[in-house]
DNA sequence: AACTATTTATAAGA
DNA sequence: TTCTTATAAATAGTT
């Protein structure tokens, strides 16, 4: 926001740098403060400046009752400050553990987002399979069967056709001024031809593997 | 920001403040990385959701961090003690959650159980599909084609196979007592005859696939 | 610090 | 929950 899109990229000229921090550190600890309210939660924010002032912001929550209550003891507090540290100390004992748990929280959370993207290949796969389905076991209709036959045939005239292309290749590797086969170019465009439908040859085979009717053609 | 201006208060619908929650922790947060980024400063932030769920955002990934350069420095510590309390008792509230922490770290290490599993059954799926692959681009030689339509021809076989068993079956649908049709069943255990191999209808096909035998037959 | 041109965040609605 | 969009708010560069 603002005379112009700024990278997220670390300020280098000092002045900036300290201006951004000064604006920045404010509008966070603004919508700290507006989250804190409007969803009456409690909220904890901690910046340091690039000078290394601390600027904390902590919501009115039990927090701060507690730390009212602390407050209203001043002498104890002082008194007993060595074993505030202490206790300080100790927790950072478990927050280090705790930053451990959090890195692997990333982690997992970066896989659950892989998990949930290899779920979609998968059914894409699964889907795909439906499709390309040859296994005879999976098939329940003899409309079925038609449909997967068709299917192989039409997959056939393909790899005809692909077979031809890649002959022609062989015979002339070449570009344009290669020596073509005039049987091997003929061939090709042949089987390119739309006229000689799948449904056609599906009689063919048809025919051919009816045994009766074999011998008759 | 927003369609209306909004009152910073406590917003009452449950909905609404679930929504406006999710967004601004978000935004929140966010704006806390960035901060950190563009200055290059330490920025912790602990918040939590109207449920009790605890988000934070550590800048340097490290809690620690952040706390030990409070604490290693006494003099301010001493000046601003309250603040140290503030963020002994945030940090307190944030442990007591640890415990939810570590059962979303249970339920992640579960799918990152899951995440295995299908990562093997998406390599199975590859697997089984490059077996049954069709894609005419995928082919990048004669032999290969060869191969392919080797395969899809035997499929073909087995198709026609169970054509003729399942319009049997239609025909004759009780069981040993059921009338059958002698030309069904010749059909049947003729295309089941393995005589009649691959080989063969591949020629067949072969030559009704070449218009110019076509009509030679 | 104040000013604005812009970008960004987000409240409501779908 | 996620996307869209109108609007409010934040802020980068300038004065």
């Amino acid at each position: 926001m603002g005379r112009k899109k700024l990278l997220v990229k670390k300020i280098e000229n000092p002045r900036s740098l300290q201006v951004t921090y000064s604006k920045r550190s404010d509008g966070l600890t603004k919508k700290a403060s507006e989250l804190s309210v409007l969803c009456d939660t409690d909220v904890g924010l901690l910046m340091f400046s690039p000078t290394g002032l601390l600027t904390s912001f902590v919501s009115s929550g039990r927090i701060e009752d507690i730390l009212l209550r602390y407050i209203e003891r001043p002498t104890e507090l002082q008194r007993g400050f060595a074993e505030d540290l202490e206790n300080l100390y100790q927790n950072l004992k478990h927050l280090k553990y705790e930053g451990e748990i959090l890195k692997k929280l990333e982690k997992l959370q970066a896989s659950e987002e892989k998990l949930k993207e290899l779920n979609q290949r998968k059914n894409e796969a699964q889907e795909k399979m439906r499709s390309y389905n040859l296994d005879p076991e999976k098939i329940t209709s003899v409309q079925e069967a038609q449909l997967h036959q068709q299917f192989l045939i039409d997959a056939i005239l393909r790899i005809k056709q692909l077979k031809q292309a890649k002959l022609l290749k062989q015979i002339a590797p070449a570009g344009p001024s290669g020596v073509k086969s005039p049987s091997a170019a003929m061939n090709d465009t042949e089987v390119m031809n739309e006229e000689s439908g799948p449904s056609e040859i599906e009689e063919s085979i048809q025919h051919q593997l009816a045994p009766g009717k074999r011998h008759a053609c």
